[in-house]
DNA sequence: TACCTAACGCAAAATATTTGCTTTATGAGC
DNA sequence: GCTCATAAAGCAAATATTTTGCGTTAGGTA
């Protein structure tokens, strides 16, 4: 099953993709991972469980999708003026978000996809952010690591910490993590 | 359910154990991942299907916890006679097993585990290969950088771009995340 | 307006999972 | 060694989930 984009939008597929999608946000709120089923999302949703089936495959490529789509982003960063400071500011509000009960089932919903380009475009939505970021610092003439320097550096440690090892998930880490890779750039040669 | 570490040796428990873990591995080979059932394994195994849901809760359990038991030290990785040297062979080594399917398997098993304490299985056994290569480099009197560095620096872009970028874990990269790691503690203050 | 077709509903069939109860095998105490 | 207590396995019935074939509906297009 591939992952589809764009369903013909506006009609009546769009309709029950949002009504899953909700249903499966709301029943979240309500129950633990391992009380979802697919027939009883179909039912909050006012849907035949073969539909699910047909569209999404199973539970868990359902629940990845409905995770990343609630990983896009609202709004942009805020600006805090220098580069460090807006990898501090919006890495903080990352980790608030992903330390959560909520935000762990988002994670593990992403991670257990058997989608290639699924996880791939989570790893894309980061390197969107990094690119904004440093976007901005070059504008202001500051000295910038790579955006992939940015991704080893910052994003992946605390990923990495995120998936694995949640308790050492922590912003002093990540000030850690932004220095050092800033470092890299500030006093080249 | 808690993941069992020592049912009691030696007895049937073990056996049937052995003989699950045995029919899997069996059946991996031959199927792909969403072709295996539990009741498949367990007709394999010579074992009632209930036997494997009382044990493991799932077949996604069950493979993860394969997946764990294989992931383990074989032997203790080559010397090469410098830190970095000792890094770049394992890493490469390393990169070759989780770049092939059957690797990329292990791993999403592993993250589709529900078990935190799984996943952190995981992380230790990266935690003691790097305590391992630090101690010889301390030991011949090499400056290094602290384990925890290691993991930031070279296991965690390692295994974030394995996850979720997979053509970008190369060995070029490794030697990148190596060289950047140590030169931080190379050239200290 | 009249097709064409992707997506849905329905319901039966096939599978998988759970559960209550029975049986077996192991380890402990004698 | 023998007996007992118990953890784990087997079995089979009851549930629940997933798949499938086929008829229906609703958007899109000519």
């Amino acid at each position: 099953m591939a992952i589809k984009e764009a369903v013909r939008p506006g009609g009546r597929s769009a309709r029950v993709q949002e009504a899953v999608h909700q249903a499966v946000r709301e029943l979240q709120t309500a129950k633990s991972r391992e009380e979802l089923s697919v027939p009883q999302i179909a039912h909050k949703a006012g849907v035949t469980p073969s539909t699910i089936y047909r569209r999404w495959g199973n539970l868990a490529e359902l629940l990845a999708d409905v995770s990343l789509e609630r990983l896009h982003p609202d709004e942009e960063p805020p600006h805090t003026g220098s580069l460090a400071s807006d990898l501090q500011a919006w890495g903080e509000h990352y980790l608030d978000e992903m330390t959560s009960p909520t935000g762990q089932c988002m994670l593990s919903d992403i991670m257990a996809s058997a989608e290639r380009e699924r996880r791939q475009r989570c790893y894309r939505y980061n390197e969107t952010i990094m690119a904004c970021l440093r976007e901005r610092a070059v504008m202001r003439g500051e000295a910038t690591p790579s955006v992939e320097d940015l991704m080893d550096g910052v994003i992946a440690p605390m990923t990495y910490r995120l998936l694995y090892d949640l308790d050492t998930a922590t912003s002093a880490r990540l000030s850690r993590w932004i220095a050092q890779t800033l470092s890299s750039t500030d006093t080249p040669g």
